[in-house]
DNA sequence: ATTCATAATTATGAATTCAGAATTACATTT
DNA sequence: AAATGTAATTCTGAATTCATAATTATGAAT
């Protein structure tokens, strides 16, 4: 039954997803060898698939291949997580001033209708997180430029190694609700400058938030 | 004797190289299926490492693997390159900037020892496309971002798909070095604003002559 | 002649086997 | 007891084998 939906995905692909999610877990901690052997046995899978799966993760920057020492977690330093979180604020910002160029109406009232709903959300911190997902992912649909989009993916693979670094505590749900609003504002008005600035400012204050 | 000397790496990091090259000369055409059995014999290896590379080469977006279909070389779209362009921009406009605020006098100096080879290079074209490689490549190491630095050198290995696409034609290596004098001369005098300007402006200008 | 079904072939995805390098354990010698 | 050299073990990297999905070819039926 379940094989047989699972099928539709190379095995590796899933196994690099479960891998993933023991780093963001510390199931398997920064700095750990992985041990092949203990793995595979675990998942109940040959080595084979699991190390092309440690090749994908690899070129993530979730773990790092030594020559004949095999895998390990790769260790994200605070410095690190500064370094991603800009490259992330600068390739979402200018997502954010190309969409206010471009997006044509309806695309302009889906983004305002996710807000809205964001906005009903804000006791609901777990849908919360799930719609500011969406709403940041949607404008990186909508600037329409794929390469960015995974590059974007790959980064924000690395942010979530470090769980505490959850960009968006409790007190900030209410801040950040507003600094959206100045993002789709000036998305809607079509003014590119400050949809830019509005999202660089977006992402200040998250950053300033988890110092 | 070199067999001795490549142990150093693995062979599948090797094997990700070659099929690169063959990638960038056409070799292996946008489009193609990867034969894996064929390639294998081909290189006197087994599937196994070939595959392994593969994995790599598809992180990099350089091949597309297709469910129980195998591994097809990327067809690279002028809007493709096009969207890649725009983020090369960005990053390295931003790295200017970044230079521009961060670098001390020695660091300053060596970037203006390179453009100042480059410009005794002028003749000799192969020659200033390294030198011109490096002065792009040593501003990004002196940003400091090993995730940019990542970044951008997935995107350029997505650039060199489309050699027709080399962004420096014969006519522009004079402008060339004058714009890079300009980012120069902005990095020196340490005003991140007009370094990133200037970085752009050179992008904008490749592009043009590109098209 | 064309289309549909079934058999044969081919290639992918995964398991297993194999070779060799690196680490660890052990023993011998000073 | 410490140190050095050697043997044993372990784990990586690669080759080979195997199973199954997909494609192609062949043939029969309309």
């Amino acid at each position: 039954m379940s094989e047989l939906a699972l099928k539709q995905r190379a095995l590796y692909l899933d196994v690099a997803e479960l891998l993933r999610q023991r780093i963001y877990n510390r199931e398997l901690a920064p700095g750990s060898w992985i041990d092949e052997l203990r793995i595979a046995e675990n998942m109940g899978i040959s080595r084979t698939p699991l190390r092309e799966a440690l090749k994908v993760l690899a070129s993530e920057g979730l773990v790092t291949m030594k020559v004949r020492r095999g895998a390990y977690v790769t260790e994200v330093s605070p410095a690190d997580l500064q370094q991603v979180y800009h490259l992330l604020c600068l390739l979402e910002s200018d997502a954010a001033a190309v969409v206010a160029r471009d997006a044509d109406l309806p695309e302009k009232a889906e983004l305002k209708a996710l807000h809205a709903k964001m906005v009903d959300s804000q006791t609901d911190t777990r849908r919360f997180f799930e719609l500011n997902e969406q709403f940041h992912m949607r404008i990186l649909e909508l600037a329409d430029n794929r390469w960015r989009i995974q590059v974007v993916n790959d980064l924000r693979k690395v942010m979530k190694v470090n769980r505490q670094s959850s960009l968006l505590k409790d007190g900030r749900v209410a801040a950040s609700i507003d600094e959206h609003a100045a993002v789709l504002n000036a998305i809607i008005a079509g003014d590119a400058d400050m949809a830019q600035q509005a999202m660089q400012v977006h992402f200040d204050q998250g950053l300033k938030a988890a110092s």
